[in-house]
DNA sequence: TAGATTGTTAATCGATTAACAATC
DNA sequence: TAGATTGTTAATCGATTAACAATC
Protein backbone atom coordinates (compact mmCIF):
# COMPACT_ATOMS: atom_id res chain seq x y z
CA UNK A 1 0.00 0.00 0.00
CA UNK A 2 1.54 3.60 -1.00
CA UNK A 3 2.20 6.15 0.75
CA UNK A 4 -0.41 8.28 -0.92
CA UNK A 5 -3.22 6.74 0.16
CA UNK A 6 -3.25 9.27 3.08
CA UNK A 7 -4.32 12.44 2.84
CA UNK A 8 -2.26 14.80 0.92
CA UNK A 9 -3.22 18.74 0.58
CA UNK A 10 -4.95 19.89 -2.43
CA UNK A 11 -2.39 22.47 -2.38
CA UNK A 12 0.40 19.84 -2.88
CA UNK A 13 -1.81 18.12 -5.43
CA UNK A 14 -2.22 21.41 -7.84
CA UNK A 15 1.64 21.75 -7.69
CA UNK A 16 2.06 17.90 -9.53
CA UNK A 17 1.08 19.23 -12.94
CA UNK A 18 3.73 21.78 -12.88
CA UNK A 19 6.55 19.66 -11.80
CA UNK A 20 5.32 17.09 -14.73
CA UNK A 21 5.59 19.78 -16.94
CA UNK A 22 9.23 21.27 -16.12
CA UNK A 23 10.44 17.28 -15.73
CA UNK A 24 9.19 17.15 -19.25
CA UNK A 25 11.38 19.49 -20.34
CA UNK A 26 14.35 18.84 -18.69
CA UNK A 27 13.80 15.28 -19.98
CA UNK A 28 13.91 17.08 -23.20
CA UNK A 29 17.14 18.70 -22.60
CA UNK A 30 18.67 15.53 -21.78
CA UNK A 31 19.02 16.65 -18.00
CA UNK A 32 19.34 13.63 -16.64
CA UNK A 33 19.99 14.60 -12.57
CA UNK A 34 18.24 17.81 -10.53
CA UNK A 35 18.49 19.18 -7.10
CA UNK A 36 15.82 20.44 -5.04
CA UNK A 37 17.52 23.87 -4.99
CA UNK A 38 18.18 23.77 -8.91
CA UNK A 39 14.43 23.20 -9.40
CA UNK A 40 14.06 26.01 -7.17
CA UNK A 41 15.32 28.36 -9.68
CA UNK A 42 13.56 26.81 -12.32
CA UNK A 43 10.15 26.14 -11.12
CA UNK A 44 9.60 29.46 -8.82
CA UNK A 45 8.96 27.18 -5.54
CA UNK A 46 11.47 26.74 -2.52
CA UNK A 47 13.66 23.80 -2.02
CA UNK A 48 11.97 23.19 0.98
CA UNK A 49 8.57 23.33 -0.39
CA UNK A 50 9.50 21.11 -3.27
CA UNK A 51 10.98 18.33 -0.74
CA UNK A 52 8.46 18.38 1.11
CA UNK A 53 5.96 18.47 -1.51
CA UNK A 54 7.85 15.09 -3.67
CA UNK A 55 8.42 13.34 -0.05
CA UNK A 56 3.73 13.35 0.89
CA UNK A 57 4.83 10.38 -2.04
CA UNK A 58 8.09 8.97 -1.04
CA UNK A 59 11.45 9.59 -0.81
CA UNK A 60 12.79 9.60 -4.69
CA UNK A 61 15.42 11.83 -4.30
CA UNK A 62 19.20 10.28 -3.44
CA UNK A 63 21.35 12.43 -0.21
CA UNK A 64 24.11 14.11 -1.28
CA UNK A 65 22.97 13.52 -5.47
CA UNK A 66 19.71 14.83 -5.62
CA UNK A 67 17.01 13.04 -8.07
CA UNK A 68 17.17 11.52 -11.16
CA UNK A 69 14.94 13.82 -13.58
CA UNK A 70 13.74 10.46 -16.14
CA UNK A 71 12.52 8.92 -12.73
CA UNK A 72 11.26 11.27 -11.15
CA UNK A 73 9.01 12.19 -14.10
CA UNK A 74 7.38 8.94 -13.96
CA UNK A 75 6.96 8.37 -10.85
CA UNK A 76 4.84 11.78 -10.88
CA UNK A 77 3.32 10.74 -13.97
CA UNK A 78 2.30 7.42 -12.15
CA UNK A 79 0.95 9.69 -9.03
CA UNK A 80 -1.04 11.52 -11.82
CA UNK A 81 -2.73 8.64 -12.92
CA UNK A 82 -1.12 9.55 -16.29
CA UNK A 83 -0.59 5.78 -16.92
CA UNK A 84 -3.58 4.84 -16.35
CA UNK A 85 -6.51 4.79 -19.49
CA UNK A 86 -9.85 6.58 -19.59
CA UNK A 87 -12.74 6.43 -22.13
CA UNK A 88 -13.52 9.65 -22.54
CA UNK A 89 -16.33 11.92 -24.33
CA UNK A 90 -16.54 15.50 -25.60
CA UNK A 91 -20.09 17.37 -25.25
CA UNK A 92 -20.46 19.92 -27.61
CA UNK A 93 -18.41 20.09 -30.93
CA UNK A 94 -17.93 23.90 -30.89
CA UNK A 95 -14.42 25.66 -31.33
CA UNK A 96 -12.99 24.86 -27.77
CA UNK A 97 -14.63 20.83 -28.41
CA UNK A 98 -12.73 20.88 -31.48
CA UNK A 99 -9.93 22.47 -29.53
CA UNK A 100 -9.68 19.64 -26.84
CA UNK A 101 -10.39 17.26 -29.31
CA UNK A 102 -7.40 18.14 -31.55
CA UNK A 103 -5.11 18.14 -28.83
CA UNK A 104 -3.58 15.02 -29.07
CA UNK A 105 -1.19 15.23 -25.96
CA UNK A 106 -4.39 14.10 -24.19
CA UNK A 107 -4.22 10.97 -26.45
CA UNK A 108 -0.89 10.07 -24.89
CA UNK A 109 -1.52 11.01 -21.43
CA UNK A 110 -3.97 7.88 -21.41
CA UNK A 111 -7.20 10.21 -22.27
CA UNK A 112 -8.59 8.08 -24.92
CA UNK A 113 -11.32 10.83 -26.44
CA UNK A 114 -14.33 8.50 -28.64
CA UNK A 115 -16.70 10.83 -29.80
CA UNK A 116 -18.11 14.27 -29.51
CA UNK A 117 -21.53 14.95 -29.37
CA UNK A 118 -23.21 17.81 -30.65
CA UNK A 119 -26.69 18.98 -31.27
CA UNK A 120 -25.95 21.45 -33.94
CA UNK A 121 -26.74 19.33 -37.15
CA UNK A 122 -24.34 21.08 -39.44
CA UNK A 123 -21.48 19.73 -37.30
CA UNK A 124 -22.88 16.27 -36.73
CA UNK A 125 -21.47 13.93 -39.15
CA UNK A 126 -17.87 15.47 -38.94
CA UNK A 127 -14.39 13.60 -38.25
CA UNK A 128 -11.78 15.73 -35.63
CA UNK A 129 -8.66 14.13 -36.46
CA UNK A 130 -10.90 10.70 -36.81
CA UNK A 131 -13.17 11.61 -33.91
CA UNK A 132 -16.67 10.91 -34.70
CA UNK A 133 -18.89 14.37 -34.13
CA UNK A 134 -22.73 12.34 -33.52
CA UNK A 135 -25.87 13.70 -32.67
CA UNK A 136 -26.06 14.46 -29.41
CA UNK A 137 -29.31 12.32 -29.04
CA UNK A 138 -27.21 9.45 -29.42
CA UNK A 139 -25.38 9.90 -26.27
CA UNK A 140 -27.19 7.22 -23.91
CA UNK A 141 -27.17 4.55 -26.64
CA UNK A 142 -24.04 4.65 -27.67
CA UNK A 143 -22.47 4.84 -24.44
CA UNK A 144 -24.02 2.47 -22.97
CA UNK A 145 -21.40 -0.81 -21.99
CA UNK A 146 -18.48 1.57 -23.35
CA UNK A 147 -17.27 2.45 -20.16
CA UNK A 148 -17.15 5.87 -20.10
CA UNK A 149 -15.08 7.35 -17.37
CA UNK A 150 -14.81 11.06 -18.33
CA UNK A 151 -17.03 13.76 -19.87
CA UNK A 152 -15.78 17.01 -21.06
CA UNK A 153 -18.81 19.83 -21.68
CA UNK A 154 -18.17 22.38 -23.91
CA UNK A 155 -21.85 23.34 -23.90
CA UNK A 156 -22.90 26.97 -23.43
CA UNK A 157 -23.71 28.15 -20.41
CA UNK A 158 -27.60 27.24 -20.80
CA UNK A 159 -26.71 23.67 -21.77
CA UNK A 160 -24.51 23.13 -19.26
CA UNK A 161 -26.36 21.77 -16.03
CA UNK A 162 -28.67 19.81 -17.81
CA UNK A 163 -25.43 17.99 -20.03
CA UNK A 164 -23.97 17.37 -16.47
CA UNK A 165 -27.10 15.90 -15.26
CA UNK A 166 -27.21 13.32 -18.22
CA UNK A 167 -23.52 12.34 -17.56
CA UNK A 168 -24.06 11.62 -14.16
CA UNK A 169 -26.70 9.44 -14.88
CA UNK A 170 -24.42 7.50 -17.58
CA UNK A 171 -22.69 7.16 -15.28
CA UNK A 172 -19.55 8.87 -15.74
CA UNK A 173 -16.92 9.03 -13.11
CA UNK A 174 -15.43 12.78 -13.85
CA UNK A 175 -16.58 15.75 -15.26
CA UNK A 176 -14.57 18.28 -16.69
CA UNK A 177 -16.76 21.29 -17.05
CA UNK A 178 -15.61 24.30 -19.59
CA UNK A 179 -19.12 26.13 -19.40
CA UNK A 180 -19.37 29.59 -18.06
CA UNK A 181 -20.96 27.86 -15.19
CA UNK A 182 -20.87 26.28 -11.81
CA UNK A 183 -22.62 22.99 -11.94
CA UNK A 184 -23.22 20.92 -9.37
CA UNK A 185 -23.28 16.87 -9.20
CA UNK A 186 -22.79 14.70 -6.60
CA UNK A 187 -20.08 14.31 -4.37
CA UNK A 188 -19.01 10.90 -5.79
CA UNK A 189 -18.34 12.46 -9.30
CA UNK A 190 -14.94 14.17 -9.94
CA UNK A 191 -15.77 17.59 -10.58
CA UNK A 192 -13.52 20.73 -12.97
CA UNK A 193 -15.03 23.79 -13.50
CA UNK A 194 -12.51 25.36 -15.74
CA UNK A 195 -13.45 28.66 -16.14
CA UNK A 196 -11.69 30.66 -18.56
CA UNK A 197 -12.63 34.06 -17.60
CA UNK A 198 -11.60 33.78 -14.00
CA UNK A 199 -8.11 34.32 -15.13
CA UNK A 200 -8.49 37.15 -17.93
CA UNK A 201 -10.84 39.08 -14.58
CA UNK A 202 -7.70 38.20 -12.48
CA UNK A 203 -5.35 40.11 -15.28
CA UNK A 204 -8.04 42.91 -15.21
CA UNK A 205 -7.62 43.37 -11.42
CA UNK A 206 -3.86 43.59 -11.68
CA UNK A 207 -3.58 45.60 -14.49
CA UNK A 208 -5.71 48.09 -12.63
CA UNK A 209 -4.03 47.83 -9.24
CA UNK A 210 -0.26 47.73 -10.57
CA UNK A 211 1.96 50.54 -9.07
CA UNK B 1 -7.43 56.63 -2.40
CA UNK B 2 -9.81 53.76 -1.99
CA UNK B 3 -8.48 50.77 0.33
CA UNK B 4 -7.78 47.98 -2.64
CA UNK B 5 -4.72 49.94 -3.03
CA UNK B 6 -3.19 48.17 -0.04
CA UNK B 7 -2.56 44.23 -0.19
CA UNK B 8 -4.83 41.79 -0.65
CA UNK B 9 -3.45 38.51 -0.89
CA UNK B 10 -4.07 36.58 -4.24
CA UNK B 11 -5.96 33.63 -2.43
CA UNK B 12 -8.89 36.68 -1.95
CA UNK B 13 -8.20 37.68 -5.39
CA UNK B 14 -8.63 34.47 -7.02
CA UNK B 15 -12.13 34.04 -5.11
CA UNK B 16 -13.18 37.51 -6.72
CA UNK B 17 -14.47 36.08 -10.36
CA UNK B 18 -17.04 33.42 -8.78
CA UNK B 19 -18.51 35.81 -6.11
CA UNK B 20 -19.15 37.89 -9.74
CA UNK B 21 -20.12 34.85 -11.30
CA UNK B 22 -23.08 34.04 -8.51
CA UNK B 23 -24.08 37.58 -7.81
CA UNK B 24 -24.94 37.68 -11.36
CA UNK B 25 -27.11 34.91 -11.31
CA UNK B 26 -28.57 35.99 -8.24
CA UNK B 27 -29.32 38.73 -10.16
CA UNK B 28 -31.03 37.38 -12.86
CA UNK B 29 -33.16 35.27 -10.41
CA UNK B 30 -34.11 38.50 -9.41
CA UNK B 31 -32.74 38.30 -5.77
CA UNK B 32 -31.94 41.35 -4.52
CA UNK B 33 -30.69 40.73 -1.52
CA UNK B 34 -28.12 38.37 0.10
CA UNK B 35 -26.50 37.68 3.82
CA UNK B 36 -23.15 36.58 3.93
CA UNK B 37 -24.45 32.91 5.58
CA UNK B 38 -27.08 32.55 2.51
CA UNK B 39 -24.19 33.08 0.08
CA UNK B 40 -21.93 30.49 1.69
CA UNK B 41 -24.67 28.24 1.43
CA UNK B 42 -24.39 28.37 -2.39
CA UNK B 43 -20.80 29.68 -2.93
CA UNK B 44 -19.18 27.26 -0.48
CA UNK B 45 -16.92 29.49 1.31
CA UNK B 46 -17.42 30.58 5.16
CA UNK B 47 -19.86 33.13 5.60
CA UNK B 48 -17.12 34.73 8.08
CA UNK B 49 -14.45 34.29 4.87
CA UNK B 50 -16.77 36.10 2.65
CA UNK B 51 -16.92 39.30 5.21
CA UNK B 52 -13.38 39.19 5.46
CA UNK B 53 -13.47 38.87 1.71
CA UNK B 54 -15.59 42.03 0.88
CA UNK B 55 -14.03 43.82 3.54
CA UNK B 56 -10.46 43.94 1.99
CA UNK B 57 -12.07 46.12 -0.33
CA UNK B 58 -14.69 48.12 1.42
CA UNK B 59 -17.98 47.71 3.69
CA UNK B 60 -20.65 47.13 1.14
CA UNK B 61 -23.05 44.95 3.40
CA UNK B 62 -24.95 46.76 6.18
CA UNK B 63 -25.54 45.34 9.90
CA UNK B 64 -28.90 43.40 10.32
CA UNK B 65 -29.43 43.58 6.11
CA UNK B 66 -27.07 42.11 4.12
CA UNK B 67 -25.75 43.38 0.86
CA UNK B 68 -27.72 44.55 -1.95
CA UNK B 69 -27.20 42.05 -4.78
CA UNK B 70 -27.02 44.53 -7.50
CA UNK B 71 -25.27 46.80 -5.39
CA UNK B 72 -22.22 44.50 -4.85
CA UNK B 73 -22.01 43.00 -8.44
CA UNK B 74 -21.05 46.35 -9.21
CA UNK B 75 -18.61 47.02 -6.62
CA UNK B 76 -16.76 43.36 -8.07
CA UNK B 77 -16.97 44.30 -10.96
CA UNK B 78 -15.26 47.79 -10.60
CA UNK B 79 -12.75 46.02 -8.40
CA UNK B 80 -12.05 43.16 -10.71
CA UNK B 81 -11.45 46.56 -13.64
CA UNK B 82 -14.04 44.99 -15.64
CA UNK B 83 -15.58 48.54 -16.20
CA UNK B 84 -12.55 49.59 -18.18
CA UNK B 85 -11.79 48.73 -21.73
CA UNK B 86 -9.08 46.50 -22.52
CA UNK B 87 -7.08 46.16 -26.50
CA UNK B 88 -6.78 43.04 -26.89
CA UNK B 89 -5.33 40.98 -29.59
CA UNK B 90 -5.14 36.87 -29.74
CA UNK B 91 -2.64 35.34 -31.58
CA UNK B 92 -2.90 31.98 -33.50
CA UNK B 93 -6.55 31.51 -35.23
CA UNK B 94 -6.78 27.74 -34.66
CA UNK B 95 -9.55 26.19 -32.95
CA UNK B 96 -8.57 27.52 -29.21
CA UNK B 97 -7.75 31.06 -30.38
CA UNK B 98 -11.50 31.23 -32.66
CA UNK B 99 -12.97 29.79 -29.20
CA UNK B 100 -12.11 32.87 -27.85
CA UNK B 101 -12.45 35.37 -30.28
CA UNK B 102 -16.29 34.14 -30.65
CA UNK B 103 -16.94 34.03 -27.06
CA UNK B 104 -18.22 37.43 -27.29
CA UNK B 105 -19.01 37.79 -22.93
CA UNK B 106 -15.63 38.94 -23.26
CA UNK B 107 -16.49 41.39 -25.44
CA UNK B 108 -19.27 43.21 -22.51
CA UNK B 109 -16.53 42.91 -20.29
CA UNK B 110 -14.60 45.36 -21.99
CA UNK B 111 -12.08 43.43 -23.54
CA UNK B 112 -12.21 44.58 -27.03
CA UNK B 113 -10.90 41.93 -29.42
CA UNK B 114 -9.24 43.78 -32.57
CA UNK B 115 -7.35 41.38 -34.77
CA UNK B 116 -6.29 37.26 -34.55
CA UNK B 117 -2.90 37.02 -36.25
CA UNK B 118 -1.82 33.72 -37.41
CA UNK B 119 0.84 31.98 -39.63
CA UNK B 120 -1.49 29.37 -41.18
CA UNK B 121 -2.01 30.95 -45.04
CA UNK B 122 -5.34 29.37 -45.00
CA UNK B 123 -7.09 30.79 -41.90
CA UNK B 124 -5.07 34.82 -42.61
CA UNK B 125 -8.38 36.46 -44.32
CA UNK B 126 -10.88 34.62 -42.38
CA UNK B 127 -13.30 36.96 -39.89
CA UNK B 128 -14.08 35.45 -36.79
CA UNK B 129 -17.53 37.47 -35.91
CA UNK B 130 -16.29 40.65 -37.10
CA UNK B 131 -12.81 40.03 -36.28
CA UNK B 132 -10.18 39.78 -38.86
CA UNK B 133 -7.18 37.26 -39.15
CA UNK B 134 -4.41 38.64 -39.98
CA UNK B 135 -0.91 37.42 -41.10
CA UNK B 136 1.50 37.19 -38.27
CA UNK B 137 4.42 38.97 -39.83
CA UNK B 138 1.43 42.30 -39.64
CA UNK B 139 1.47 42.00 -36.07
CA UNK B 140 4.46 44.82 -35.36
CA UNK B 141 2.96 47.30 -37.99
CA UNK B 142 -0.18 46.63 -37.25
CA UNK B 143 -0.16 47.06 -33.40
CA UNK B 144 2.11 50.63 -33.80
CA UNK B 145 0.23 53.43 -31.95
CA UNK B 146 -2.72 51.32 -31.02
CA UNK B 147 -2.35 51.10 -27.51
CA UNK B 148 -2.49 46.77 -27.28
CA UNK B 149 -2.85 46.25 -23.90
CA UNK B 150 -3.30 41.85 -23.55
CA UNK B 151 -2.15 40.08 -25.89
CA UNK B 152 -4.04 36.50 -25.99
CA UNK B 153 -1.09 33.30 -26.89
CA UNK B 154 -2.93 30.13 -28.78
CA UNK B 155 -0.08 28.86 -30.83
CA UNK B 156 1.22 25.80 -29.92
CA UNK B 157 3.97 24.93 -27.23
CA UNK B 158 6.42 25.90 -29.85
CA UNK B 159 6.04 29.02 -30.94
CA UNK B 160 4.51 30.40 -27.65
CA UNK B 161 7.84 31.76 -26.01
CA UNK B 162 9.12 33.53 -29.49
CA UNK B 163 5.44 35.30 -29.92
CA UNK B 164 5.78 36.15 -25.62
CA UNK B 165 8.98 37.87 -26.48
CA UNK B 166 7.42 39.62 -29.38
CA UNK B 167 4.41 40.90 -27.18
CA UNK B 168 6.48 42.23 -24.77
CA UNK B 169 8.29 44.21 -27.09
CA UNK B 170 4.70 45.98 -28.46
CA UNK B 171 4.62 46.78 -25.15
CA UNK B 172 1.34 44.97 -24.19
CA UNK B 173 0.79 44.87 -20.69
CA UNK B 174 -0.47 41.77 -19.65
CA UNK B 175 -0.20 38.32 -21.79
CA UNK B 176 -2.60 35.85 -21.47
CA UNK B 177 -0.88 32.67 -22.16
CA UNK B 178 -2.79 28.97 -23.59
CA UNK B 179 0.19 27.67 -25.13
CA UNK B 180 1.08 24.51 -22.70
CA UNK B 181 4.36 26.30 -21.90
CA UNK B 182 5.34 27.82 -19.09
CA UNK B 183 6.55 31.31 -20.76
CA UNK B 184 8.96 34.14 -18.83
CA UNK B 185 8.40 37.90 -19.31
CA UNK B 186 9.61 40.67 -17.13
CA UNK B 187 7.83 41.12 -13.82
CA UNK B 188 6.28 44.66 -15.14
CA UNK B 189 4.18 42.50 -17.57
CA UNK B 190 1.12 40.83 -15.70
CA UNK B 191 0.92 37.10 -17.00
CA UNK B 192 -1.50 34.52 -16.61
CA UNK B 193 -0.48 30.91 -17.79
CA UNK B 194 -3.69 28.99 -18.05
CA UNK B 195 -2.54 25.38 -18.64
CA UNK B 196 -5.82 23.75 -19.80
CA UNK B 197 -4.12 19.68 -19.21
CA UNK B 198 -3.47 21.00 -15.24
CA UNK B 199 -6.68 20.16 -14.35
CA UNK B 200 -7.57 17.07 -16.61
CA UNK B 201 -4.57 15.55 -14.49
CA UNK B 202 -6.14 16.82 -11.27
CA UNK B 203 -9.10 14.67 -12.49
CA UNK B 204 -6.54 11.96 -13.55
CA UNK B 205 -5.28 12.21 -9.80
CA UNK B 206 -8.59 12.24 -7.77
CA UNK B 207 -9.96 8.99 -9.92
CA UNK B 208 -7.09 6.89 -9.17
CA UNK B 209 -7.11 8.27 -5.37
CA UNK B 210 -10.49 7.74 -4.53
CA UNK B 211 -11.59 5.60 -2.04
C1' DT C 1 36.45 10.10 3.61
C1' DA C 2 34.51 14.86 2.61
C1' DG C 3 30.97 17.23 0.27
C1' DA C 4 26.49 17.49 -1.10
C1' DT C 5 21.81 17.06 -0.70
C1' DT C 6 18.03 14.62 0.87
C1' DG C 7 14.21 13.47 4.31
C1' DT C 8 12.11 15.16 8.25
C1' DT C 9 11.22 17.77 12.37
C1' DA C 10 10.51 22.24 14.31
C1' DA C 11 9.53 27.20 13.68
C1' DT C 12 7.22 30.61 11.25
C1' DC C 13 4.02 32.66 8.58
C1' DG C 14 -0.36 33.47 6.49
C1' DA C 15 -5.00 32.28 5.73
C1' DT C 16 -9.27 30.72 7.62
C1' DT C 17 -12.58 30.45 11.21
C1' DA C 18 -14.78 31.88 15.42
C1' DA C 19 -16.53 35.28 18.32
C1' DC C 20 -18.68 39.37 19.39
C1' DA C 21 -19.30 44.37 19.75
C1' DA C 22 -21.21 47.75 16.66
C1' DT C 23 -25.16 49.16 14.33
C1' DC C 24 -28.76 49.15 10.94
C1' DT D 1 -36.96 48.71 20.41
C1' DA D 2 -35.60 43.81 19.25
C1' DG D 3 -33.62 40.98 15.82
C1' DA D 4 -30.42 40.36 12.45
C1' DT D 5 -26.20 40.65 10.38
C1' DT D 6 -22.22 43.16 9.45
C1' DG D 7 -17.25 44.65 10.31
C1' DT D 8 -13.37 43.47 12.85
C1' DT D 9 -10.46 41.47 16.32
C1' DA D 10 -8.70 37.30 18.29
C1' DA D 11 -7.95 32.25 18.01
C1' DT D 12 -7.05 28.42 15.27
C1' DC D 13 -5.54 25.89 11.72
C1' DG D 14 -2.75 24.58 7.85
C1' DA D 15 0.81 25.47 4.72
C1' DT D 16 5.40 27.13 3.94
C1' DT D 17 10.03 27.81 5.30
C1' DA D 18 14.11 26.93 8.01
C1' DA D 19 17.23 23.94 10.12
C1' DC D 20 19.80 19.97 10.56
C1' DA D 21 20.71 15.06 11.29
C1' DA D 22 20.95 11.18 8.19
C1' DT D 23 23.26 9.28 4.46
C1' DC D 24 24.67 8.66 -0.27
Amino acid sequence: MKKEVKDVSMAVIRRLPKYHRLLKELMEKDVTRISSKELSTMIGFTASQIRQDLNCFGGFGQQGYGYDVGELYNEISRILGLTSHYNTIIIGAGNLGQAIANYSNFEKKGFHIMALFEKNPRLVGLQIRDIPVLDVDELGSYCEGKNIEIGVICTNKESAQDVADVLVNLPVKAIWNFAPADIIVPDSIVLENVHLSDSLYIISYLLKNQE
